[in-house]
RNA sequence: GGCGGCGUACCCAAGUGGCUAAGGGAGAGGUCUGCAAAACCUCGAUUCAGCGGUUCGAAUCCGCUCGCCGCCUCCA
């Protein structure tokens, strides 16, 4: 850059800095939309004298002294910010790149930076895609290390399950800010919550009708139309994800694709005819975990991890043994100890719910 | 002050010129159930921050106003 004329060099405490001339690269601000020459005016920028201009960049900046130095062609000195990742790129992407991803908040000057020197130095668009993300905020104020105002994705994941997490992340559009909150951590669970019950009941119907005479008559056509339904979403849940990764409609599709399976079961379809339709969807939903990383437990899974992290003292086999005492007292009609068991377990967090296969035990979130 | 963006129901959120404004949570009523839970059904914005304009037609386009956020400085 030095020999194309972009970057000149200027000598800082017996080393030297190099830094890049913002006005000989005439695109500089097209990513930002800023105009240089309001920038120039702008009272915010200090004026330093070593610099031809205020928005001049470091490309190699000259070490003070007890700063962290590397030899150089211009003597101790470090990269500077903005050349570290055009380096990286060029040198392990290439030239250009499809897809250069990063903070709003890096839009100026960093990426505008590393547009002027990569494109400078190559003579090539540097990339060919920008995907900016909004802020994950706390009280409106983005999160960040400088701010203080953070916490780690460990601590989050102490308390809840990573899927919770990516389904709140996952519930807005990637440039819309989020607000970070407990509530919507709920929600998120919550979410869940029905997503996985919603499988158990799959599960325990393809269990039941799998090897089932064909479907009667009567569930022809419902089984018929679920299927096309389960076909339109795989089509409509890619379209919303071609569509500037629309991750919210995307997950839309898939919560009315649930409520249609929970209708279909409350339907009451009989034989492997309806089983195969339920299989097919389980398959289609195999695409939200594949592209989501969610949905990847099974439902037995799901609720054992979450006696971990709601820290329930209570094994599976604690719960089964609890059932077992309750359903004896219902079989008697013991309702008052059957309702006891029942409330006690509810008490530690565990959910039970009476169908006619039998009772099942899920954690209440 | 300049630039960029946002403001959709109680909460979250999709929708950016034309089908009843997706979906989830919360709430109310109902079906099922020993009672529950879960699930399902019904109800819920005559309206998209406000005002004005363009258009046969606007949450969507234009203008102004209000509110919020980010960047415009070092560091990353």
């Amino acid at each position: 850059m030095l020999d194309k004329g972009f970057a000149y060099e200027v000598e800082e405490g017996g080393n030297k800095s190099v830094y890049f001339s913002v006005e000989k690269f005439s695109k500089y601000g097209k990513l930002s939309k800023k105009d240089i020459n309001e920038l120039l005016a702008g009272a915010r920028v200090d004026i330093d004298e070593r610099k031809n201009s205020p928005l001049d960049f470091a490309l190699w900046k000259a070490s003070k002294e007890g700063e962290p130095w590397w030899n150089s062609p211009w003597g101790k000195g470090r990269p500077g910010w903005h050349i570290e990742c055009s380096a990286m790129a060029l040198r392990l992407l290439g030239e250009s790149i499809d897809i250069h991803g990063g903070g709003a908040d890096l839009i100026f000057p960093h990426h505008e930076n590393e547009i002027a020197q990569s494109e400078a130095f190559t003579n090539k668009p540097f990339a060919r895609y920008w995907v900016h993300n909004g802020f994950i905020t706390i009280d409106k104020e983005k999160m960040s290390k400088s701010l203080g105002n953070f916490f780690t994705i460990r601590e989050v994941l102490e308390r809840y399950d990573a899927e919770v997490l990516r389904l709140f992340m996952l519930s807005s559009h990637y440039r819309s800010p989020i607000e970070f909150s407990e509530d919507q951590l709920k929600e998120a669970e919550a979410s869940l919550e029905r997503y996985y019950s919603t499988v158990a009941r799959m599960d325990e119907f393809i269990a039941l009708n799998a090897t089932k005479e064909l479907a009667s008559q009567k569930d022809f056509d419902l089984i018929k139309w679920f299927n096309s339904f389960v076909d339109r979403f795989k089509e409509r849940f890619e379209e919303a994800m071609d569509d500037d990764f629309n991750t919210a409609l995307a997950l839309g599709n898939t919560f009315e694709l649930i409520r249609e399976i929970n209708r279909f079961l409350d339907s009451k379809p009989e034989g492997q005819r309806a089983a195969t339709a339920l299989m097919k969807a389980k398959e289609a939903i195999g695409l939200v975990k594949e592209v989501f990383n969610i949905f990847t437990k099974t439902p037995y899974q799901w609720n054992v991890e979450l006696l971990k992290i709601k820290k329930i003292s209570l094994t599976p086999e604690d719960i089964e043994s609890k059932i077992s005492e309750r359903n004896l007292a219902r079989k008697n009609k013991d309702w008052t100890l059957a309702d006891r068991i029942r409330k006690e377990l509810l008490e530690r967090g565990i959910l039970l719910e009476d169908k006619r296969e039998g009772t099942t035990w899920k954690v209440k979130v």
